[in-house]
DNA sequence: AATGCATGCAAGTGCACGCTTGCAAATCTG
DNA sequence: CAGATTTGCAAGCGTGCACTTGCATGCATT
């Protein structure tokens, strides 16, 4: 049916830029060129549409695997292969993350597609120090400290870029952030103190 | 006057937590108690309690002092306070922020809260270290790139702080943070690759 | 050709919202 | 105390909104 992934385009694109509450269905309906009581025949509800446009984008990245199976315990390597999932995470959910930001609290599901990623990544960025510790191939220090100090760094690089992308002209392009600030971090890990 | 006052931080508050059009004036009258007639005759109409949070709020970071004249160029010691001064302007507009990100595009003014401070901070950081990297305190590297990094560490932490505090128990606080992260970060720039 | 289904169209319903107004009570000010 | 200002109260106005419904039309399947 083709109607009704016109009808989610159209309000994913209104809701990104309005806020859920700052589009009306006869918009979302004039944006999709469709009645608007086909919306409420397709979806039953307003909310309905919000619901769908969830459904839709839910993907979940993958990073246990990076950090586990295929770590290669390089933490250069490692770090950067992270970094470019999370960036890819960013890049397949900025409709729904931006929608999220607007919207915080009206669906739960919405609030944990923005809050579960750096959580989760977190943890497992936690578990993997520990173990490049006990390897001796990293100095000794507090893993929750380097962990927050790397997600911080490229969760606070992804949510600005998505943020001001249409302030800021590009002040430096994605692939040369990671490049660079992977390396830097792993230095100040790798050196003593 | 402590009406308005009232009104004003009744808004806030409101605002903070359902987005501008997700509140009615008749709420804010409610949480203030106050007469929702009172706040059409303080502020003229709703917009005008939007207009006046921001008024109140408008707090600027003096970045220019701490990276130009009180300069150590000494790295620990100077990010250490760049990140302070930063930490303290996220805790100052921290309500004005949470509206900035829910009801993005709704007043230019405060768009320019939400994106101003990141890039003044930027173009002064790539400016210290420029100076840095001439006196050869520090090896010779992308000042752009740097620059960003830095900033994406603290911005990233604050902005997760103001949006997931609610989620997310602590994971770290912000003291062990900044004395961590600085010190891993002038690590980084330091040593020669 | 007949049946069913998705859609367009037009009209409408009820409700919540932003905002106004007139008047009385309360509070402040000199 | 007198006068002015600020508030509460109650009623109401117009509008936009989410959502419904009945009917006509096109379109595909059998």
């Amino acid at each position: 049916m083709q109607t009704s992934d016109r009808i989610i385009e159209a309000a994913t694109r209104l809701i990104k830029k309005n806020g859920y509450r700052g589009v009306s269905t006869k918009a979302i309906a004039t944006e999709a060129k469709v009645n608007e009581s086909t919306i409420f025949r397709q979806f039953g509800s307003k909310q309905g549409i919000l619901e769908a446009i969830i459904e839709r984008h839910s993907d979940i990245p993958q990073f246990e695997k990076l950090l586990k199976e295929d770590a290669t315990d390089n933490p250069e390597v490692d770090l950067l292969n992270v970094s470019q999932q999370y960036r890819l995470f960013f890049h397949k959910n900025a409709d729904i993350i931006l929608i999220g930001l607007r919207d915080k609290g009206m669906l739960p599901e919405l609030d944990r597609v923005l809050a579960d990623p750096p959580l989760k990544l977190h943890s497992l960025l936690v578990e993997y120090f520990e173990r490049l510790q006990k390897k001796k191939v990293i100095a000794r220090q507090d893993e929750r400290l380097i962990a927050m100090s790397f997600l911080s760094m490229c969760y606070g690089f992804q949510m600005s870029e998505l943020i001001h992308r249409q302030y800021q002209s590009q002040l430096v392009t994605e692939e040369e952030f990671y490049k660079h600030s992977v390396s830097l971090f792993v230095k100040g890990i790798l050196s003593q103190s």
